[in-house]
DNA sequence: ATGACGATTTACT
DNA sequence: GTAAATCGTCATA
């Protein structure tokens, strides 16, 4: 049982966070118990109140981003295209509005329960998890998690993985994606994800 | 009160 | 590659 990754692993720089989330296990405790959990293959790094593509872009503070506003470790979790989900890990200290949001992950447990949440019998691995979006219906996350501590909670933590199994050179970087709005913030190398792993998003 | 818009996914041409 | 699905949220009035 590896142990649960501590306040301080959090309340980092969200590009040094987005980096050292890869190939760590997030886990939720679903309603019925099922433990369903995947290793993050990749993320991306919200930079707060200067970072034209982030919600807390020039200060904005909302009844729905307001848990980017709290403490490292909090999870921030909104609703978008009037159907999806998307979770982000908050980083650094309260008032400081900076994020990663979880991209995809490598399903390792309750697998077959992640499908059924899917509606995607039959349907390979790499397809569960694949997608901001997908991954949160696999794992049932939605806004009722919005605001969990993630240092406290029972429902949904990260485990940290001592020795991951892939070199730091294996570590790729890109844009962003969907942010076409965000101007000179378009083009700058904030996504991460493990290369060559299989189960990253499109 | 109203209108425009998504940190997406899926299916289809 | 393009388009539809679908509605909470926020800025404007």
């Amino acid at each position: 049982m590896s142990p649960r990754a501590p306040r301080s692993f959090f309340r980092r720089d969200p590009v040094v966070l987005a980096r050292a989330l890869l190939g760590q296990r997030l886990v939720r405790i679903a309603d019925d118990g099922t433990r369903l959990a995947g290793i993050i293959v990749e993320t991306e790094a919200y930079l707060g109140e200067l970072d034209r593509a982030a919600h807390t872009f020039g200060g904005r503070r909302t009844q729905r981003n307001a848990s980017m506003w709290r403490d490292g470790g909090h999870a921030y979790v909104y609703f978008t295209y009037g159907m999806h989900y998307c979770m982000n890990v908050v980083a650094e200290l309260a008032e400081k509005p900076t994020a990663v949001l979880l991209r995809a992950l490598e399903p390792v447990e309750g697998i077959d329960a992640m499908r059924r949440n899917r509606g995607a019998a039959g349907r390979p691995d790499s397809h569960l998890c694949s997608g901001p979006a997908k991954l949160c219906q696999a794992l049932a996350i939605d806004r009722s998690l919005d605001g969990v501590d993630m240092v406290e909670s029972e429902m949904l933590f990260i485990e940290q993985v001592r020795c991951r199994n892939f070199p730091k050179t294996a570590i790729m970087t890109g844009p962003r994606i969907g942010i076409g709005y965000a101007q000179e913030w378009i083009h700058k190398p904030l996504r991460f994800w493990i290369g060559g792993s299989g189960h990253v998003s499109r």
